[in-house]
DNA sequence: TTGTATGCGTTATCAT
DNA sequence: ATGATAACGCATACAA
């Protein structure tokens, strides 16, 4: 330990050096009430002298702002949630905040520890994705104590607060009305499809039927599969749940596992629809371990655009979400909270762009249904 | 404005509840000093029933300790800085420290702002990716003011600190070696190569020759080509500058551009060697739209191993740096120093694993050389 | 415009 | 083991 922060400066010694009260180095230093000019070369020429360095921690204290925001992402690791930080820094850089970090790898444990840190450090404002949207006490009491939260990729019901988000459920619905028009009939959704509060996928499907869902409060997984479903049901084409490939946990290898179950079936799909990224490289390894051609021996469009979707040949169609435009777009709304606006919660609901590659082709063989 | 952070508990309310003074408060809540089991419990049920949460602004102000460290990376938005982070917050979160990430963008004036905010804030130590290994005024005084910094990706020569590397000389000298083995006797490079203090590419070839060069305090892919050009020597083959393709920017446009260039030469190399992830991409990119085959036509091994290189075929050879690791072991330096470990400076240098793949095959048109 | 004095919420020092 | 009180470094009300 020995002499950590070595002869830190303070206020006083330039004060002393300057000749000149605390609070009026103070206040040329902190740049708030007035000084002559003259008074602040000279407190000024002292500082630099000396090498003075505000301390934040107690200039927080006191104004009880730190100028830094709390994130809990998911997994900075993944292109997705790194898309989305380097929004939310570019933004928050822009003025002069700090952000604070932290991992819920979709956990709820995770996400309570992170966001008691974070509340601790006094953080400004949250961003979060939050990993459960039913289990938010530790949200609402963030903000019953008056610290503004934006939430990011999924909304939680009940929680009165601004976030932002990528319409999924029409993006989703337009993927697979493409293959429609393609001729596809038979099309196959893989997707990671984790607790939905409701029950399983055939509960879900159910629910759909009735219209008793609110898309916008689902996750991103589940909204995909709404959207898909609706996208059948308009085109009257027969849902059939063996064709939706529910991976159950967020990893590559179940992911895998499910596509090729789809692509065994004596009835196998003529087009495939990952949902997401992480389902996308999966299912795409698959098809290639399968030497299936694209689009000859199955069409492919995908939610989410990684890069070699672009240069694989013959080039995989894509959803592109606007990742650093969220990011930017929760900082946005979070300054603007910050700042004290306070006027009734903001959603925003990103329109992801398509990007149109040759992966989509007309079914070879078109199965004649049963007149 | 109005009330952000309503009805504030502080310690001096939960005492007054308990019925103790706010410094056996302090003490039990604090977790130091000694207190009575029965205290200690009449204290927690008081924080218990107010909600008490403690301000650590307040604690650090104190203590000198934030528990928060500061990292710099490049662009966190890249495989790279997100895979390392990803092991930075996971070992700092465990010790209960945070994290203020800032992004450079690999720029000094964004390096020195985000620096003096981080220290401003008074973090507990800078983990940091350099932007420039000559200009670092701002981390000498760092250290000199007693604050730990670790290294990331490169070294700054003169800086008597911790650093966490990867061996690139050895691992891209083995690359070539590779497909010098396998025949290839012209074989393209394309790196980003900017700003050597020491010149230009040909320069830096003369200063290869004389040995005077100290590879590890050299940026990554200087070190690439550094082991580029030794495993050539090696082999006694000839280095021919135009083979270099030195993209100059980070760019991915410009290294599809400088790919193009190379692959259109009239006695164009018969194996590509793309020094990082982003030139990966770019060069394979162009590749494709030229439709040359691989590994017939040309023979590829790319430094970093991007999740396409698995499943495109016939899979893409590729060094792969230990990435999180690398995260972790520079959040464990980080962590030792702060818990007031002071030997003599660490450098780590580990050493990535090589995935093997079909992209390496015998030149098709094997040259002969003249006798 | 400047200086004095007080407070932010803790921990640390000393008595008791 | 506990309590009174002084720091920590800065901002701010108020007086001058």
């Amino acid at each position: 330990m020995s002499d950590r922060q070595r002869d830190k400066i303070t206020i006083a010694e330039v004060a002393k050096r300057a000749g000149v009260s605390t609070a009026t180095a103070g206040r040329v230093l902190g740049d708030y009430g007035y000084s002559r000019q003259e008074i602040k070369d000279k407190v000024r020429k002292a500082a630099e002298e000396l090498g003075y360095r505000p301390n934040l921690l107690a200039r927080s204290l006191i104004t009880g702002k730190t100028k830094t925001i709390g994130v809990v992402a998911g997994d900075i690791q993944s292109p997705f949630y790194a898309s989305v930080m380097r929004g939310v820094s570019d933004v928050t850089r822009a003025a002069g905040f700090g952000i604070l970090l932290t991992n819920s790898d979709e956990r709820l444990d995770r996400e309570l520890e992170a966001v008691q840190l974070l509340r601790e450090k006094q953080v400004d404002g949250l961003i979060i994705a939050p990993s459960d949207l039913t289990g938010s006490a530790h949200l609402h009491a963030t903000v019953r104590d008056g610290c503004p939260v934006v939430l990011i990729d999924r909304l939680v019901r009940d929680l009165a607060v601004d976030g932002v988000c990528v319409d999924n459920h029409a993006a989703s619905r337009d993927c697979i009305a493409r293959l429609v028009a393609a001729g596809h009939r038979r099309i196959g959704l893989v997707a990671e499809l984790e607790g939905w509060e409701g029950g399983d996928v055939e509960d879900f499907l159910r629910a759909v039927e009735t219209g008793s869902l609110d898309s916008a409060t689902l996750f991103p997984s589940w909204q995909r599969l709404y959207g898909y479903v609706e996208a059948l049901k308009e085109a009257r084409l027969p849902v059939d749940p063996a064709l939706i490939g529910r991976v159950g946990t967020y990893s590559a290898e179940a992911a895998g596992k499910e596509t090729r179950r789809l692509l065994h079936m004596a009835d196998r799909p003529t087009a495939l629809f990952p949902a997401d990224g992480l389902m996308a490289a999966a299912a795409m390894e698959a098809i290639t371990a399968l030497h299936l051609q694209i689009p000859e021996d199955l069409s492919l469009i995908c939610f989410d655009d990684l890069d070699w979707m672009s240069f694989i040949r013959p080039g995989i169609a894509a959803v592109v979400q606007p990742l650093t435009d969220m990011g930017e777009a929760a900082a946005r709304l979070m300054l603007a909270r910050i700042a004290g606006e306070d006027g009734p919660p903001q959603r925003l609901a990103l329109k992801p762009k398509f990007a149109e590659r040759g992966s989509i082709a007309r079914p070879r063989a078109v199965e004649i249904p049963p007149s």
